[in-house]
DNA sequence: CGCGCTGTTGAAACTTGTCAAAGTTTGTGG
DNA sequence: CCACAAACTTTGACAAGTTTCAACAGCGCG
């Protein structure tokens, strides 16, 4: 069966990044032994400059699957950095309508939101059992204004969260449903594989509701386009678990510009 | 006539921030004597910090209508800040279809999207004649290591950005229509009052088309939506001459959840 | 083992897009 | 200064795509 073959590949190996055993070990964790040093803050750094990053980094929490790490209105204090697990950030309409505005994995920041106006704007809430590296605002000013690399690849990080956006905007904008989810499978495949695990199978740690939410589509729409792309044969899905059979077969239907000009 | 009023109380007066007759003093102009220094990036600042932040603008350059500011592909190494005039930011996919990713005014910044890549990832236009402030990032970084204010002041800008961008992608994820409009009257409206124009006339100075891309929608939708709004006495819409009759009555739309769950 | 949550599928309804035509404004060159 | 062309806007009729509503299936948890 795939799915077993699959959840040794990635998933599971997702979920275990400080599996159990070592604990204690992970308390100690420093970016300095940090396996995503090369995706995170401490990137550029010098063994000494990510030190005194270290410094700052006093507290890592769990926070556990379906628990939030800030919500919308809290006051803003912290920068984190994912170490393990998988998050989405949310926003609410006053009205009660939500809206997933991002999915984030290890390796990622979360909370340049609150920067604005030093409240959070949007609820994290954790996908699955994950771990945060809990980083001062303040002090990480404080730091990047005395180590030019980390200042710069900060700026380049948020830089990056706003084209980010702006992807997700032409997605919103005048992407078909067909182009969405194409677009979601090979985006999740990219990052999956930066982390050094399969491009192809993956386990969706997101409900249907939650990725219509986020291609802004009804969780029926998304379960829809998930068969039909199955029929296709460009992908074999079975609940949350997702194989990626023909990578260009998808990256082709981004690129048939058909729809909503 | 509604219309030459209106052309007199804001829309003239938001072309004219730097009539010609000032040209000369113009080219002298600092952030220390800027009248947008309270929106744009010398905020906070002291009479001292602005000085050194002047010395970074060496250009200030003017930008014709139709011309675009840079171009996405282009390298990065300024960030702009807008004297005056009116932009757009569009991103273009592969296949030819573009889509707006923001309508910029006076005081606000552009370029952010390039910090990350190094290169500009959208093209910024001029939607009216325009001027510019060039400012280097290199040397702005610089600036922002010695001065915690601005150090500061320009994360919230960035912070900003990606909150706006969330705000977008909630209209185009949830929001039907009317709502998106209203929206986008609204936050026009609340731009310009910020800047000491009337809240209630204005002048858009994009064509139906790029509000429509902007939106998400088709250019006759958005030509229908503005049509209803004026028989429900909402507004007054004379080609791109705006008057809002009813500013509730624009919030009321947002806040009835019907639509889209 | 059954209940609830999540996911799948079908048919009908509705919203928005597409196509087409005509009206209006703006800009340019004679 | 006028005339004409181009660009933009409005409106209608129809088509297409997505949502809505509903029923049912599958998985996981207590």
């Amino acid at each position: 069966m795939p799915s077993d073959k699959a959840l040794k590949t990635s998933g599971a190996a997702n979920n275990k990044l400080a599996p159990k055993e070592l604990s204690l070990a992970v308390i100690k964790t420093a970016c300095s032994n940090c396996n995503l040093r090369e995706l995170c803050l401490p990137l550029g750094l010098t063994d000494d400059e990510m030190e005194r990053l270290d410094e700052l980094i006093s507290v890592r929490r769990r926070v556990k699957r379906g628990d939030s790490l800030y919500r919308a209105g809290q006051p803003f204090g912290y920068i984190y950095a994912i170490r393990s697990g998988f998050f989405k950030t949310d926003v609410l309409l006053e009205d009660g309508r939500d809206q997933v505005t991002g999915f984030q994995m290890a390796g990622e920041l979360l909370g340049m939101d609150g920067i604005c106006t030093e409240c959070h704007t949007c609820n994290a809430v954790a996908l699955e059992d994950s771990e945060v590296c809990h980083i001062p605002f303040s002090r990480l000013e404080k730091l990047s204004r005395e180590i030019q690399t980390l200042q710069h690849h900060f700026h380049q990080v948020m830089s990056r969260e706003i084209v980010r956006d702006h992807g997700l905007m032409t997605l919103l904008g005048m992407m078909c449903v067909e182009e969405r989810i194409a677009a979601f499978l090979l985006n999740l495949s990219q990052r999956f594989t930066a982390r050094g695990f399969s491009p192809a199978e993956f386990n969706l740690r997101m409900t249907r509701e939650e990725i219509g939410s986020y291609l802004g589509l009804k969780l029926e729409t998304v379960s829809r386009a998930f068969s039909r792309f199955q029929e296709e044969k460009l992908i074999n899905v079975q609940q949350k678990h997702i194989h990626i059979l023909d990578i260009d077969g998808l990256k082709r239907i981004m690129s048939r510009h058909n729809q909503r000009a």
